[in-house]
DNA sequence: CGGATTGTTGACAGCGCTGTCACCCTGCTG
DNA sequence: CAGCAGGGTGACAGCGCTGTCAACAATCCG
């Protein structure tokens, strides 16, 4: 008999696991759920006959009656941009199988006239124990707000204002762009402009302060006129390289807030037939997919998103069944990734 | 007081909304449920209770008694490239809103030595009632087979072979490619190549075929030469189109079989410092987001992924609930995207 | 108008598990 | 040797809902 192969003909409950190990339901309820209080015998006895039924405890029923879905939710913006997020349900889905959770998705379409009742009504639908907010939702007021009175605990990756009683994963965004733009003025660029990330984002602030920190690191003087407001996507970077491109004493270099607008970038720069890196050099940020197949390649930075979101969804978990973090959680590293898309300004 | 606004303090059940009702827990149930034989009175009586409570049902209540637990899977390959991945959780997602069912996610990375196992245990675990299968995993033997033995039903989006108790979903990539040939022969291309897609994916043949039956139209001799085998993924659209640059009587164009392998494409012209499109016409297929921010923006074939992904897990949910689709579903047109990556040979 | 049919409703069991609590052993203390 | 602490175990009540079936009301037909 091969193991493993034929499907269970019938539903194997957990009296069939009892009956079969000579032990009561509830002891066999101890050993799934590792709980203290069993001898060893006992243990590897009921295992042993959970194994070879191949019993798998009902998870309706566990729910049921012990008032734990262990599942917890992804409330995430669904941008047409899907590689951040992509990163993140990977990160998130990865903690959750190693740690028997289930991840529910519920997507929002900011800006949304309902984003309270959409929360709420996922929340109790889905009875989700935690939720993980990735950029930007962790910032949005209706949400956060809805989750605490709900009691509803949560992690929030990148938020710009992390509130200290909920779990909060951040990465060193405002040292990476210091160290970009730095790495820009080494080059020989002095003219740097600078398109910022959505307004929403915590991580845009973060990443300008750290271009004006380099800036003046190098006794380069801020200038406002090199700046603009872009929103993290293609269209704004492209409409912002625009404007900077017409300024009279137009950027040798652009500092875009991520990868996306970055495109938009070396878009309008094709477009008006200037070369890059030759006369423009331009960066990014994230390093997605994208970034190595534009041409040309982009500098940028990496960032851990996909690692960031498995620990935010490990603390969560980790929280969720008791167990709370001695520590408050470290910001994660990002890594200059140097292409081809910025070079020595000649 | 502001209606939906104040959580509510306890939670609310069955009882407290048939209590409320006058009515027994029984109807409760029958008017959430839409089931028939209840009077119009009161079922708009219990309506009205449930509104004013802000009455969900527990959905574990619900599973555990009814044996249905209202979830269907998703069981994917988790590409790198997740463009195609979630365009299809968009549509899925959607469809299960919709119907009041939720969506859980089995990424698979293959080829993985238990993907049977890892299925096998998905599905239990997660107790879904049926699975929706974008390509490739349609065409896994193992997927298909396990789902099969365990009588899950499920949905195929593009399989190469249509299981006929199945639900597949198709669209005319054959008549795409087709169109999108007999378009570059029209521009006066006569060397055509083709870098095909994964052997895997059923998508992979019936776009060569188009591409054949184009040559075959036009009284262009097919040149088994002008054809390499590719992957779907930007590496082997790039090594590929080495290859046919590299022949002596090297192509004026080249089809490939998806966006993803026509960036590689161009970004292999770029290292040539051949120009695209004076050059080198450069066609894809799927009209991912980096299509259009590639310079030049590609042209490709629109194909309705979110369509078809909704449509797959409507149509599983549906069957689930025993009102059988009275026709096959109709395979979904695609269309052809003229960008500037391709011109009139000169 | 009686009996058959159809429509509407409710009582109740039970889905498979966990929480509670009571019980039975040890082994140890005074 | 009685008394007691505490580890190990099981009996049993529910968790909130749906399925089943029986009861009763309304309607129809000859």
């Amino acid at each position: 008999m091969p193991p493993g192969r034929e499907a269970p003909r019938r539903k194997v409950t957990i009296f069939d696991v009892a009956e079969h190990a000579g032990v009561s339901i509830k002891t066999v309820s101890r050993v799934v759920n590792n709980e203290a209080n069993v001898r060893d015998k006992t243990r590897e006895k009921v295992l042993g006959v959970i194994r070879e039924l191949q019993y798998k405890p009902n998870a309706a029923a566990r729910e049921l009656s012990g008032r734990r879905s262990r599942t917890i939710g992804l409330v995430y913006e669904n941008a047409e941009e899907f590689n951040y997020t992509a990163a993140v349900l990977n990160g998130a889905l990865g903690a959750c199988e190693a740690r028997g959770y289930s991840l529910l998705l519920c997507p929002l379409n900011l800006p949304n006239p309902d984003v309270e009742g959409r929360v709420r009504g996922f929340a109790i639908q889905a009875r989700v124990e935690g939720i993980v907010l990735p950029a930007p939702v962790g910032d949005v007021g209706e949400v956060t707000g809805a989750l605490q009175d709900m009691r509803i605990p949560f992690a929030a990756i990148a938020p710009r204002d992390p509130l200290p009683t909920e779990i909060n994963i951040a990465c060193k965004d405002e040292a990476a762009t210091f160290s970009l733009t730095g790495y820009l003025i080494g080059l020989g660029h002095r003219r740097i402009g600078y398109i910022r990330g959505h307004p929403d984002h915590g991580a845009s602030a973060e990443r300008f302060a750290g271009y004006r920190r380099a800036l003046e690191k190098h006794g380069l003087a801020f200038a406002p006129g090199l700046v603009r407001q872009g929103y993290f996507d293609f269209d704004s970077g492209k409409t912002c390289a625009a404007e900077l491109l017409d300024l009279p004493d137009s950027p040798t270099a652009i500092v875009a807030g991520n990868d996306d607008m970055a495109a938009g970038v070396l878009f309008e720069a094709r477009e008006r037939g200037l070369s890059v890196p030759g006369q423009l050099s331009v960066v990014g940020f994230d390093d997605t997919r994208i970034a190595s197949r534009l041409w040309p390649p982009l500098t940028t930075v990496r960032q851990p998103i996909m690692q960031m979101a498995e620990t935010a969804a490990r603390l969560l978990i980790d929280r969720l069944n008791g167990e709370a973090a001695e520590a408050p959680q470290e910001p994660f590293e990002c890594e200059v990734v140097i292409r081809e898309s910025s070079v020595r300004l000649t």
